[in-house]
DNA sequence: CGAAAGTTTGAATGTGCTCAACAGCTGTGG
DNA sequence: CCACAGCTGTTGAGCACATTCAAACTTTCG
C-alpha cells in the first residue's frame, strides 16, 4: 500500500530507486487504528511521523464550544505530520476517520535523509508546502464561499487527491465518511450540511450517499465550486 | 533591517553564524514596493524567494464574485513566498498592504543551503511549517469564531508575532491597515467589521485606530479570542 | 479646494444556525 | 426474536449573525 506514497510523490517530481529505498529503509513499523480514534495528540513530543497506508484522517481543533474544526483532511499516501519533524510537536490533534493503517518513521531516519539526500529532502519540504496550499484553499472556501460552493468544492478536491493516489473512477468515489464529518470540515452545522447536500443532488451535480460520492456533473460541479485545480500542482517539476 | 529575520528564526532554533553569512551572502537584491502592489503573481515561474524586511504584506485569492480573502499575513522578517522553493510557482498572489522592501535570494542558492547545510535547512522548513500553523489556525477562525471572536484572535496573533521581531510594545503596536483588509483577512464585510470594531473597543479589550492597535485588556482580548499562542511556536527545539 | 479613500450609521434582507422531532439502520442484550 | 439504544440522516419553524444597499461623514492628499 506504500506504493500510493511513492505514486504521489512522482506525480511531482522524479524520485530515484535510492531515495524510494531510503524511505523504505526508515519505516520501523506499521499500526491499525480503528474510526475515530486520535493517533496524535497536539502538544505532545514527537519522535516519529506517520504515513498513511490506508483509511482516512483528519487535523482538527476542539474549540471552548464543543464545536470542531476540521482543518484537513489526509488520504492514503499522506504523511499525516511530515511537518512535525521540523515542529517537534504538533499543533492540532490528528485523528482517524475511517479504520486506517500507518507506517511509522522516526526522526533520526528523517534526519539522516536532510544530511545525505538534499534532493529528497525538497521532495519531501515540497510535500509539507503543498499540505499548506490546500490550508490556504480551505481558508477561501470557509472565509469566502457558499455552503453550496464549499462542499462542491470539496468534492472537486477530493476527486483530484484520490484520482492521483488510483483511488477515484471518472464519476466518484467511495468517501465512507458522515455528513457530520463534512460539516466539521467546512464550517457548517450538520443540518445545513444535509439541506445543502440534496440542493446539490436535485441540481444535478453530485451525490453523496452510502459513503460513496458520484460526480454527476462535473463541469457543473467545478463551476459551482469556482474550482481551480491549481493549487494541487499536478504537474511535475524540472529536477 | 535583516536582524529580524535572525531574531525570528534564533527564537525556535540555534543559528550559527555560518548559517547566517551562509544566508547573508545568498541575498542578491533589495526592492521597495509601494502600497497595495502585486509583489508575486500567482501562477508565474519562480527563480528567488523574497524575504520581507519592513512593510506588511499578505497572500490573497480573487474569487469570481469580485471578493477577495486574504489569507496570510506577512510581518517583517518573514520569508513572503519560501514555500515557492520547492513549489516552483504560487498558488495565490502576494501583495504588499503597506510601503514594504523586500530582499531577494535566488533559488540556487537556497539549493546549495540544502546540499552544504542541512541544519539550516531544517531551520528553514520549519519556517514553511510554521506558516503552515498559522492558515490552519485561520480556518480555525474562518470556519468556527464568530466576528468579534475572529478579528480578537487576528490582534493577539500579531501582538504575538510583532513582539518576536520587536515591533510590539506591551499595550500594542502599529498596524496601518484598513478595516477592509482586516475584513479581507477574517471573511467578513467592511460593514460588519466597522461594527465589531467598536463592541470590541466598547468592551473595553481592544481599540483599532489610526494605524494602531491598543490592547486594553490583554486578558479579556484572550478570554474572547479562545486565543492560546501554542501554533505560534514561541520556545526553542533542541538542537 | 476638490476628489478619493476610509469610516460610520441605518434599514431591510438572507444565509446559515438553533431547537426539536422523527425515521431508518445497526448492533446489543434480554 | 424482540426491545432498545445509539448513530445517521431528514425535515420544519423560528431566530440570529452577518450581508446588502444606501447615505453621510471624516480624513487624506494632490
Amino acid at each position: 500500500m506504500i506504493e500510493r506514497h511513492f505514486t504521489k510523490l512522482r506525480m511531482r517530481d522524479d524520485i530515484s530507486r535510492e531515495e524510494e529505498n531510503a524511505l523504505r529503509a526508515a519505516i520501523d513499523g506499521t499500526i491499525s487504528f480503528p474510526p475515530d480514534r486520535i493517533v496524535l495528540h497536539a502538544g505532545r513530543e514527537l519522535t516519529h511521523s506517520t504515513l498513511l497506508l490506508d483509511g482516512i484522517a483528519c487535523r482538527y481543533k476542539d474549540l471552548r464550544g464543543g464545536e470542531r474544526q476540521v482543518t484537513g483532511l489526509h488520504l492514503p499516501g499522506d504523511f499525516l505530520d511530515l511537518h512535525g519533524f521540523t515542529l517537534k510537536r504538533l499543533d492540532q490533534h490528528v485523528a482517524t476517520l475511517t479504520a486506517c493503517t500507518f507506517a511509522t518513521v522516526p526522526h533520526t531516519a528523517l534526519t539522516a535523509i536532510t544530511e545525505r539526500l538534499p534532493h529528497l529532502t525538497r521532495a519531501y519540504w515540497f510535500e509539507t508546502n503543498l499540505d499548506a496550499a490546500i490550508h490556504r484553499e480551505w481558508e477561501v472556501s470557509l472565509g469566502r464561499r457558499t455552503a453550496r460552493g464549499r462542499l462542491a468544492h470539496l468534492f472537486c478536491e477530493l476527486q483530484v487527491r484520490l484520482e492521483v493516489v488510483g483511488l477515484a473512477e471518472a464519476d466518484g468515489y467511495a468517501l465512507p465518511l458522515t455528513q457530520s464529518d463534512l460539516a466539521e470540515c467546512m464550517g457548517l452545522t450538520t443540518v445545513h450540511t444535509n439541506r445543502t447536500l440534496r440542493e446539490l443532488r436535485t441540481a444535478g451535480l453530485v451525490e453523496f450517499r452510502d459513503g460513496r460520492v458520484t460526480i454527476l456533473d462535473l463541469a457543473g460541479l467545478r463551476q459551482a465550486a469556482d474550482f481551480d485545480p491549481a493549487y494541487l500542482y499536478l504537474e511535475k517539476r524540472a529536477r
